[in-house]
DNA sequence: TTCCATGCAAACTGTTTGCAACCTA
DNA sequence: TAGGTTGCAAACAGTTTGCATGGAA
């Protein structure tokens, strides 16, 4: 996502307001890559800032989306949707074990779909979920037990 | 998925008993494309069944997902799980206008991620989501109004 | 006859909404 | 000052759970 700076000035030229719980949300996702949901950003607004309400981080996570700073990125372990902060096109690597999310940097391209295979839909853009096993539950595979 | 009488016997196999419900549930899951959610599948159920309740539709659900005849797909437009009852490896097309969602058929793979792109992930599988617009949609781009 | 399955209602989780008080611009 | 923003509580949707009744094997 972009610097906490940025988005200020992107906020303020849509009309929105620039309330201190909005600053500090921003403040924690400019530079974040750990996908969090939207209780975890609450839980990490309230660490910071006690007084802050889901409401508010709800808010203000939709018009940040909606802004296209963020993407939602569905509901893969049943925890609520994702929130990814780099909403440019990438793939995702998520690992079954203990439910982590990463980017894959740079560009991978999806393979093309021949039309015969293709339902005729007219294809806009594509994403890869690779699953498999993060590097810290690998060494925990090999040494003690479950994350 | 399998036909209603390959599931029977492999519910009874396992040591689950065959009910009138969970064999309407099964006869309307085989052969079904459609990818519906639990609330669909409720829907129908009770049009064969009206005194179907939902706690065994969703119970019946869960079991054929653990047995691996069914798999849930995760929340793509916030209105709940959806089943795919081709539990074998493949990929989606989803319309990003009436939200249909469809299966490309036959193997398509993934492109294979470079070590260094990899963030050390050990990948076991994945799965590729193609967004566009399918063949209903455009027609009526070209004519009349939204779906 | 013995459990397992069913169905109702209540609980639960993630998210949205209504509304009065509040604060930014 | 004026209208957007906040925070509380209640509403909501999808799903799960507790428990007494009922049915399959």
């Amino acid at each position: 996502m972009s610097s906490t700076e940025d988005i200020v000035r992107r906020f303020m030229q849509k009309g929105y307001k620039i309330t201190p719980q909005r600053r500090k949300i921003f403040e924690l996702l400019s530079g974040d890559k750990s996908h969090p949901t939207a209780e975890e950003i609450y839980q990490r607004v309230q660490s910071a800032m006690p007084d802050v309400s889901r409401t508010t981080v709800y808010n203000t996570l939709r018009e940040l989306s909606v802004m296209g700073e963020l993407a939602g990125l569905g509901d893969l372990d049943a925890s609520g949707v994702r929130y990814d902060t780099n909403p440019s096109a990438h793939h995702h690597l998520f690992c079954v074990r203990c439910n982590a999310l990463a980017d894959v940097p740079g560009k991978v391209e999806a393979p093309e779909l021949a039309p015969e295979v293709r339902a005729g839909y007219r294809i806009e853009k594509s994403q890869i979920m690779f699953y498999g096993v993060c590097p810290e539950c690998q060494n925990e595979e090999t040494g003690a037990g479950p994350c």
